[in-house]
DNA sequence: GTAGGGTTAG
């Protein structure tokens, strides 16, 4: 071939690359091609592809010309790699050395900022000052105008936590591409922006470009975040349209979402339209399984990729151990958990993020905050998911002060990771449970501004909480401004009428949300069962627990049954309870149904059922004082004071102690905090004045009203502020 | 010789 050929040609494409670029002044340079140049490139190229960059960079550095052309596969090499410093140290190193526009172009600056945007991605705080230098360089050679470097750029920014600074970049633009736009979209969703996300994807197809696998992917992600189900279908249907649906990255995608959603079935049929399992997709298949309850079929599914594992390529990665051990965590198989932990850490994965954070849950999960603490603290870099986890472990606990004392460290902390949907809701069901509704208020404020108050998480664990705290108003304002409909937060409202003992507006509710075709799970029959025990609708109560299986699919638990023994002992149908009991599996009938049974006879005065009902709580709860006391109070009742006696001493005798009972205030002021009261304790310094203040008050309400004398409350309650 | 996407953890 002749030279003179070779170089017009690369001249046409340089320019034609330009005008695609969006270079202003395309063709306005001209490179200066030798016209026989070295070998270098061919061999560079190899080097760079197999992955040796350090003889990459002896042979680089050992040729005496070097062009832009290869400067820019060697840098693309460093991107590729993840190294920047080696990338910024080459990228310095042609600045110095040739005249400027060399180091302004888009071949070599595009990989500069993606080495920029990898080191951003892994947290490297300090490489946005860099990012910010290169992108003055950028402007002041026009360079930023190449759509490659402006994507690069805001790629950067954007995984740098600097988003609003990426929109600017996007904005000036002067013309952007499906990668451009690309970028944007998944952006927006990495910032947990997804609603703005599915906007820009809506804007970009308005625009004309042409959605290639990618968009669809980053469109796809940001439904199934955003907890938006028919609009992941709408753009699923739009790929499969386009057969992209096929892809691997597009049907990891839609597994993620259908398994999001619960649905296992669409979740796997999306993993089999893929040709081949790699990593991802049957990472993808084990986490289906963990999201849709399948623990089981998960770790199963683990073990037979293992197996595959020395034939075939796809050895699991950080991602995978991480949703094993999810499943570990789910069904509390601490055992195997650790067992992954060791397998993890032989293979070098325990550190990584993912794991260390489902590590967390794990340990937090089954009672081990403080494995799960130290495996939190001992993690290098934390995002808000490793924040939610430990936060929602001592949640789960019912640590209130500790989970807000996290929460607030985490807003201090330098990374500053901003409070998404699982942070909220873990601090909401904290509220909820310790009905604190002034902290509740305050989320619901941060939820608003941070654009969340339309999530589902968010939404349900609001009305959870404003429910528990006793404000159905609040709770109803909540959800009649929802925007979707999902069955916790219909659940969440039912149950909450249901414990404020508004049976009519719980099982209207109920009727209605089967109406609009949502179907109810296990927690909402709870809610229907304890509307109905608390309106003495005994009749109601049984049918709705036969329609449960027959009608909606949803077989009863003793939770179930145990609602409906209460509600046929309250109603006095002892009988009927007991019978009821029977249909418990016998592995699963615990100590609380016969409880319920118990307290109906003691009501009752039932002595001979009552009996029987207490043998079996103690028969599951050897341990516990529940049976004790009620029996001692039903025979109180009959007057049979000798055999109250005797339970009495018999609980001496075993040496059963009843738990001291507590209750907590939420108490204003300067310091807010939530105040326990115990009996028994002497530990608060203000014990005098609380001792005085509680004198006034019975002296007070004695004079309303007798206090009967079994009540000596006022010489033992004390009171402790924390 | 240049830019974007998937799987995970709460």
């Amino acid at each position: 071939m002749r030279p003179s050929t070779s170089s017009s040609t690369k001249q046409r494409s340089t320019v034609r690359f330009r005008r695609r670029a969006g270079l202003r002044n395309g063709g306005g340079r001209r490179r200066v091609w030798t016209d026989s140049r070295p070998p270098l490139l061919p061999m560079l190229r190899q080097l760079v592809r197999s992955g040796k960059l350090a003889d990459a960079r002896c042979l680089f550095d050992a040729t005496p010309h070097r062009d832009e052309v290869a400067y820019a596969t060697l840098l693309a090499g460093y991107a590729a790699a993840a190294d920047f410093p080696s990338a910024m140290e080459l990228f310095s190193r042609l600045r110095a050395s040739s005249p400027p526009h060399a180091a302004a172009d888009p071949f070599v600056l595009s990989p500069v900022f993606k080495a920029c945007a990898s080191a951003a991605a892994a947290a490297d705080a300090g490489i946005l000052r860099h990012a910010a230098a290169l992108h003055a360089f950028a402007v002041r050679s026009s360079a930023v105008s190449s759509v490659f470097v402006s994507t690069a750029l805001a790629d950067a920014y954007a995984k740098g936590g600097r988003l609003d600074l990426a929109l600017q970049v996007f904005d000036e633009m002067p013309c952007k591409n499906v990668v451009s736009w690309t970028t944007l979209v998944a952006s927006l969703a990495r910032a947990g922006r997804r609603h703005d996300a599915l906007r820009r994807f809506a804007e970009m197809r308005a625009s004309g470009v042409a959605c290639d696998s990618h968009a669809y992917a980053a469109a796809l992600t940001a439904c199934a975040d955003a907890g938006l189900l028919p609009r992941g279908r709408e753009v699923h249907a739009l790929c499969a349209k386009l057969g992209l649906d096929a892809t691997p990255y597009v049907a990891n995608t839609l597994a993620t979402l259908y398994a999001r959603f619960g649905d296992v079935d669409r979740a796997l049929a999306a993993v089999s339209r893929m040709g081949s399992r790699d990593v991802a997709a049957w990472t993808t298949l084990i986490a289906s399984y963990v999201q849709t309850g399948r623990e089981e079929e998960a770790i199963e599914a683990f073990v037979r990729m293992l197996h595959d594992e020395s034939s075939n390529s796809a050895a699991p990665n950080e991602y995978t151990f991480s949703a094993v051990i999810a499943a570990c965590a789910n069904i509390e198989r601490v055992c195997l958990g650790e067992q992954l932990h060791a397998q993890a850490a032989q293979r070098g994965l325990s550190h990584s993020r993912s794991v260390a954070n489902s590590l967390a849950k794990l340990y937090a999960r089954c009672g081990r905050l403080s494995a799960a603490h130290d495996v939190f603290r001992g993690s290098i870099v934390k995002d808000v998911v490793s924040w939610s986890a430990i936060i929602s472990g001592y949640a789960q606990e019912g640590f209130a002060e500790e989970a807000f004392a996290l929460f607030s460290e985490m807003r201090h902390h330098s990374s500053c990771p901003r409070p998404n949907e699982f942070t909220l809701a873990s601090l909401l069901s904290v509220c909820a449970s310790a009905a604190a509704m002034d902290a509740g208020r305050q989320l619901h404020v941060l939820a608003v501004a941070a654009g969340l108050e339309h999530h589902a998480m968010v939404r349900s664990s609001l009305i959870d909480m404003y429910g528990k705290s006793g404000s159905m108003s609040d709770a109803d304002l909540v959800f009649s401004n929802r925007t979707s409909d999902d069955v916790i937060s219909w659940t969440a409202m039912i149950v909450g009428h249901a414990e404020h003992g508004h049976s009519k507006e719980a099982l209207e509710l109920f009727e209605e949300m089967c109406r609009v075709g949502l179907k109810p799970d296990h927690v909402t029959f709870i809610g229907v069962l304890t509307a109905c025990s608390h309106a003495g609708e005994v009749e109601l109560g049984l049918k709705y627990l036969n329609a449960m299986s027959k009608r909606y699919g949803v077989e009863p638990s003793k939770e179930h049954y145990g609602c409906v023994v209460d509600l046929l002992g309250r109603a006095g149908r002892i009988h009927e309870a007991e019978e009821l009991i029977g249909r418990i599996a016998a592995n699963e009938r615990d100590g609380v149904v016969w409880t319920s049974l118990l307290r109906a006879c003691a009501a009752r005065g039932a002595e001979e059922t009552g009996k029987k009902a207490a043998e079996r709580v103690l028969q599951a709860e050897p341990w516990g004082s529940g049976a004790h006391v009620v029996m001692a109070n039903l025979y109180a009742s009959k007057g049979q004071w000798r055999e109250a006696a005797q339970e009495r001493h018999l609980m001496k005798q075993k040496g059963v102690v009843k738990g001291a009972g507590w209750s907590s205030v939420e108490v204003g002021g300067e310091d807010r905090g939530v105040g326990v009261f115990v009996s028994g304790d002497r530990t608060n310094p203000q014990d005098n004045a609380i001792y005085l203040m509680l004198d006034l008050m019975y002296y007070g309400a004695g004079m309303v009203r007798h206090i009967p004398d079994q009540l000596h409350l006022g010489s033992e309650v004390e009171l402790t502020v924390n």
